[in-house]
DNA sequence: CTGAAAGCGCTTACAG
DNA sequence: CTGAAAGCGCTTACAG
């Protein structure tokens, strides 16, 4: 009496075979099982679980043209401050059994265009990104892919597809708004060079100017990092050689960990916060609560993001229309919006 | 005149017709461009080009076998802990033009096993683990799967294929020495659920046992976050009826998230770090270094983990044996280690 | 240096 | 409720 043979990698012709019927019936079990008579579900499920049969997921995408794949793409998975983003996407994709593709094109240009053509290369049904797709070609390419493309963290009217976040912009506007309620007249700006920390920059030195007051200085920060922050504080801390009246007293940071090497800097330095200098950063870190100043910021919904791009996606992929790119008023009232404002929140702490 | 018809979705074989070649000398450029005469070459590049041809790396990855993926599985992505880990391994893995497929199982048994079998589904060339696999069921299936399996984080005698990390418990060990080292001998320890929290609480207990000092109090957190670290400090801080020789003069934390907390806690209670208390963590996340006081800490080469696992990956890949399993020593002296410490170093600073 | 044939492991209509 | 045929978009030997 031999035993009977296991294949190594089984296919679904074993389990079929095993089964006794065919390999589409073995499909149909797994795709949908109410279609298939008791009996022989159990006996197909017996085959599967004695074979150690796991679908190829590439063969099955291939014939049924749907991947069973959304590409989230992050400018670094190396920042905090994205992580409840993708926490959120993750969890409403995998109610609905979809998988997420990450792909992390470290804030280049080059590995942007790169990374979009490895991730598209795998088929995804839809495409989140952290950020606004700027390339024209790039553009031009998710467009004529026809799957469903949310941009996220930002707001502009004309996204790809769908926008999802809030106005950088707006958001630097109000934390300056913020600055000068509580009588900070000399205000600095430290952010990064990506696309969402400049518009929080220009939204910061827009609503300064519309106050009339000075024009914020302006220090540049690589990367998110609380050495970043203390460097670039470090440079405005330094008394200027007029005197007095240009010393800064307020600091706006693009994110919390570069307003964490501020306050840091600043304690360092022996330079009272808020008394002289007050600090406000963005995204909420949980750090930021519990430090001594408290630290003053911008809280996002992050998570929220997540969530709702992967509820868009979802509801799209079930046969939801995409809205009209053209903005016909008239057109399909179940046509989704194309940009939804999530808002961001000042939240006020010791720092300010 | 008609423009030529740009098909939406261009195939292989659209490629191949504007060329006016074959499909499978498209498939040559784009895979051993070496074997093309380079005016074929031109040519094909530049009907790529016109039609923006992506290949569908799913068929591509059917025919060859070769799927270009390696699967990485992590605990969570939200603990800022592995993000260095996942960046080494994608460092690693981008040079070799691999694709990295992203799960997180969130701490749930039953959520690893069902996210194994999604990743495993998309045909990975190679999976990679944060931790150890413990679920008997789970680790056959790798078994037979045949590819390789890196486990990280960790150490232990019995790895699936190969595994590259430090000893979690000697790791706890060597902090239960350095804080007895400083004079403190009612210790406690606060950590989390997982395995590698559990090890670390167990080599701590030991030390302080080898030491002939009372065993450690312990707590449990949920979590990394500076909340569970303060809530388990405030336990363990509350004095307790016996009086003055129960107090707690030292805490290891599994996690600077929690260690963090520790401070905090201490702080607002105006217990005195190191004067009543030293606190100690592990991971050296940044903020541990800036803090006042600043934080001991277990520094673990976590983006070494990552980048070392990717070549190991790469290795055996191009065709480097799997160790022997046996064990056996006169075995084929190429075979790759199976047990890689990479191990710790104890960051002493201000809090102990 | 280039191509015709076969096949990777599935699913989609279509029949019955 | 179940199955035979065709095909998803590629690549692998094999020829020439």
């Amino acid at each position: 009496m031999t035993k009977p043979h296991i294949p190594t990698k089984p296919r679904i012709e074993d389990v079929a075979a095993r089964a006794g019927i065919s390999a589409i019936t073995v499909s149909r079990v797994l795709r949908a099982p109410a279609k298939v008579a008791p009996a022989t579900r159990a006996r197909v499920a017996a085959a599967i679980e004695a074979l150690g049969y796991i679908p190829n997921l590439a063969a099955s995408g291939l014939a049924s043209r749907r991947s069973g794949i959304v590409a989230l793409l992050v400018p670094t998975i190396d920042n905090a401050v994205f992580a409840p983003t993708v926490a959120g996407l993750s969890d409403a994709l995998a109610a609905a059994g979809l998988q997420l593709l990450l792909g992390d094109y470290r804030y280049s240009d080059e590995g942007e265009r790169s990374l979009v053509r490895a991730l598209v290369g795998r088929q995804p049904e839809a495409l989140v990104v952290v950020g606004i797709v700027r390339d024209a070609a790039l553009r031009a390419m998710l467009l004529r892919l026809a799957i469903p493309v949310i941009e996220t963290w930002d707001l502009t009217e004309d996204p790809v597809d769908t926008i999802l976040g809030f106005s950088n912009y707006e958001a630097g506007a109000a934390i300056a708004r913020h600055l000068l309620s509580r009588g900070r007249s000399h205000l600095a700006f430290v952010g990064g060079t990506d696309q969402r920390a400049r518009a929080r920059g220009e939204g910061f030195a827009a609503a300064i100017a519309a106050a009339g007051a000075a024009p914020p200085r302006a220090e540049t920060a690589d990367g998110s990092t609380i050495a970043a922050g203390r460097r670039a504080a470090a440079k405005l801390l330094v008394a200027s050689p007029q005197g007095g009246n240009e010393i800064i007293d307020g600091i706006f940071f693009s994110s919390d960990g570069l307003a964490i090497g501020g306050l840091i800097e600043c304690r360092h330095r022996g330079i009272a916060v808020p008394g002289r200098v007050a600090i406000a950063g963005l995204g909420d870190l949980e750090i930021g609560r519990e430090l001594s100043p408290s630290l003053t910021t911008i809280a996002i919904p992050a998570y929220e993001i997540g969530r709702r791009a992967g509820e868009i996606v979802l509801a799209r992929l079930a046969g939801a229309p995409a809205s009209d790119p053209r903005g016909d008023p008239c057109g399909d009232p179940r046509g989704s919006e194309r940009v939804i404002d999530l808002g961001f929140e000042i939240v006020a702490r010791e720092s300010s």
